[in-house]
DNA sequence: CTAAGTTTGTTTAATGAATTTACAAACTAT
DNA sequence: ATAGTTTGTAAATTCATTAAACAAACTTAG
């Protein structure tokens, strides 16, 4: 059941632990090594030169003296190996190959029109062996698959429920497996834009972060003491229906008064229909409130302040530092910012505590798919330099 | 900054897995803790003799025989020490003296009419001082001691911020720990009412669990997978703050229609005051609803369907298994249940997850103390034998 | 330009916790 | 009584880290 203690999980501690240091701090020395970890300078000159030996690792030439012998300096060979992320959304198919660095290399998109689960997983997979057969060649090939899906997923990698895509009781993972035949992980969309945004975008300092998906619904991602916080099962994607109106309109969760049905496109979509009438699209509005029509402005203006609404609940309910706003209604940043903040302004306790940072992604669409990547690169070096489980 | 791995690491590991066992599945075999960890019999052999010798184990006497030589049965020696383990409340102070199992053996009860932190204080170290010269003698004595307050702490055991003790920035754990001289453990009355419910009470067999403590205001103590959640920073005491109306009242906190507005203690009084006029205690309340009183249980009623409403929001927002009810306020169970558990069913998903537990505690209004203790024993046992941070 | 001191990284021996193997003691079953 | 099982200990082995010593490479002061 336990994790019990050995000679073997010592060493992949340490080796993990220099490994981290190599890649987040290089170009770095053996000896610099040694000295941040409190290990010696043999153990640490033994995990490297196994390192080198799987090609995680090359050395670059000799740095700046610091009043000795030069030292050799370090760096993580980031093209040892290479990643796919995906981003399967609602409409389309965002997927991105990237080095384990997390660059990207290849990105590929695909519009589809959601007939049948069967249907978009070919259209997935045609996709992913395009990236495979179009990567570099490399130590270790595609080392892994990621997948941020907008639905609620279990540990083995089933798609539960995702009400948007009309998807039910998918076992993702496996097909993809089986597929493939190398290791899968499925997470929840904003989960992965979650930590896509804590490795690569506005993030990267933030111990502490929430990264809020706002797209055909909401969805949250939270990052704790720098790791992704998991709810009991699959949290995420359920933060939309955290009720702000006890006896508001019906959900068809079976609450009342949910978040979703306000600051979402489709409550704006929604809105804009009763409005003005006819069909509506969010790039239509975009377009209009783009030309200044101030009645499309005041309806994004309404969604930002719905948005502070929920968010001022998640200040209160996980006390983040950070607040990072992505997804499609990201693009309307221009209008929903002002509402948002002086919404935030006026509800907290500012003398108690910092307002926290609130931003929109850096990232563009691209949070997901890379927060994709990561897991599967995560994994890959979980299978070799193995972290601890709590004892 | 990270651990690293050492021999000494692994023994500790090693160490804490058997303890873990002797402590959980006593009476126990060496052989059968080997079996059940995978240790060998030697390694299991040797570490139980080790923690012979510290007295935190003893042999038992032979067990039955499974067909070969009859087993020697171990035991956690639960009076190998002791805790105390205090409830600071807003008007009283609980504190109890526990042996290293969490059997109360003194509780002692004072009134406080809170004039001053300082004569607090003095109140809280007096009655300490006499569980501490009752306690029984012992191999290591009084190994600590554990506090829940009625607010916002920090990682220092500083209390920030007691809205209703009308506290701010007391340092706490400083003060107690030069006082007695033993290891002082801090922490929100929620937290430490969760670990209570989780070791002792009705959550024991549950790993995903929330406990609501419903007093003066309402917090939460949140346990998934098996262990305390604390937010960023000293999450709970703050989920009171979320609001179930975002056009709603203002609350002390700067936002509005906070849920705490509405389903606390104080909402409850300040309610019935508007009502019936004049002075309201809560327990006037609850003898004029046992009496049968139309309106009054009226009142509880509705306070259960708002109880209930943040219910929802928790459950959707955390996917617990179980949500126990505590607090003060857990006394009206008889009017609060029936309209929270009818809110329940109508407005949850169910035939998406199956709606989690929710039951009123078990521990009377020893959750607390019981948890805080616990906090004393798990930190005594984190000194000697330590469970490892993730790599 | 030389000598002294510093820094880097490797080598060698020592440490110690777990494992492997062997074994004695205690017990059951036939 | 004999064979087989289970429990727990003992001795030898393994292996990753540490500690200490050292060689190489470099800087700096005079």
């Amino acid at each position: 059941m336990k994790q019990t203690g050995d000679l073997n999980l010592v060493k992949k501690i340490n080796k993990s632990i220099v490994l981290h240091h190599i890649r987040t701090d290089s170009p770095i020395s053996r000896a610099r090594i040694a000295e941040i970890t409190g290990l010696t300078k043999a153990t640490v000159s033994s995990l490297v030169n196994e390192l080198m030996e799987s090609s995680l690792v090359d050395e670059i030439g000799v740095g700046e003296s610091s009043g000795g012998r030069k030292p050799m300096m370090l760096l993580f060979n980031g093209t040892a190996g290479y990643a796919i992320g995906v981003d399967l959304g609602v409409h389309d198919i965002l997927a991105v190959l990237t080095d384990l660095t997390g660059k990207i290399v290849r990105e590929k998109r695909v519009m589809h029109d959601n007939n049948s689960a069967e249907e978009v997983i070919e259209q997935l997979k045609t996709i992913i062996r395009e990236l495979i057969s179009s990567a570099p060649e490399s130590v270790y090939g595609i080392i892994g698959i990621g997948i941020g899906v907008p639905g609620i997923c279990d540990e083995d990698g089933n798609l539960l429920f995702a009400p948007n895509l009309g998807w039910e009781n998918v076992s993702l993972q496996k097909q993809m497996e089986e597929t493939f035949n190398i290791p899968v992980v499925i997470d929840n969309e904003a989960n992965a834009g979650a930590v896509g945004e804590k490795q690569f975008g506005a993030g990267k300092d933030t111990a502490n972060l929430v990264y809020i998906s706002i797209g055909i619904g909401i969805g949250a991602g939270i990052i704790i003491k720098g790791e992704l916080y998991r709810g009991a099962t699959g949290f995420s994607g359920e933060i939309g229906h955290i009720s702000i109106q006890h006896d508001g309109p019906k959900c068809r969760c079976g609450s009342l008064g949910c978040w979703e049905l306000y600051a979402s496109e489709h409550a704006l979509l929604e809105q804009a229909r009763r409005e003005f009438g006819g069909a509506v699209t969010l790039d239509m509005l975009l377009g209009r409130a783009e030309a200044g029509e101030a009645e499309v402005i005041a309806l994004f203006e309404r969604l930002g302040y719905y948005l502070g609404v929920g968010v001022v609940n998640i200040i209160n309910g996980y006390n983040p530092e950070f607040i990072i706003l992505g997804g499609r209604l990201a693009g309307a940043e221009k209008w929903l910012m002002k509402p948002l903040l002086q919404l935030l302004e006026k509800r907290s306790l500012s003398h108690l505590r910092k307002l926290p940072k609130v931003e929109f992604s850096q990232l563009s669409d691209r949070s997901t798919v890379l927060g994709a990547a990561s897991f599967a690169v995560a994994k890959f070096f979980a299978s070799t330099t193995v972290s601890v489980e709590r004892s």
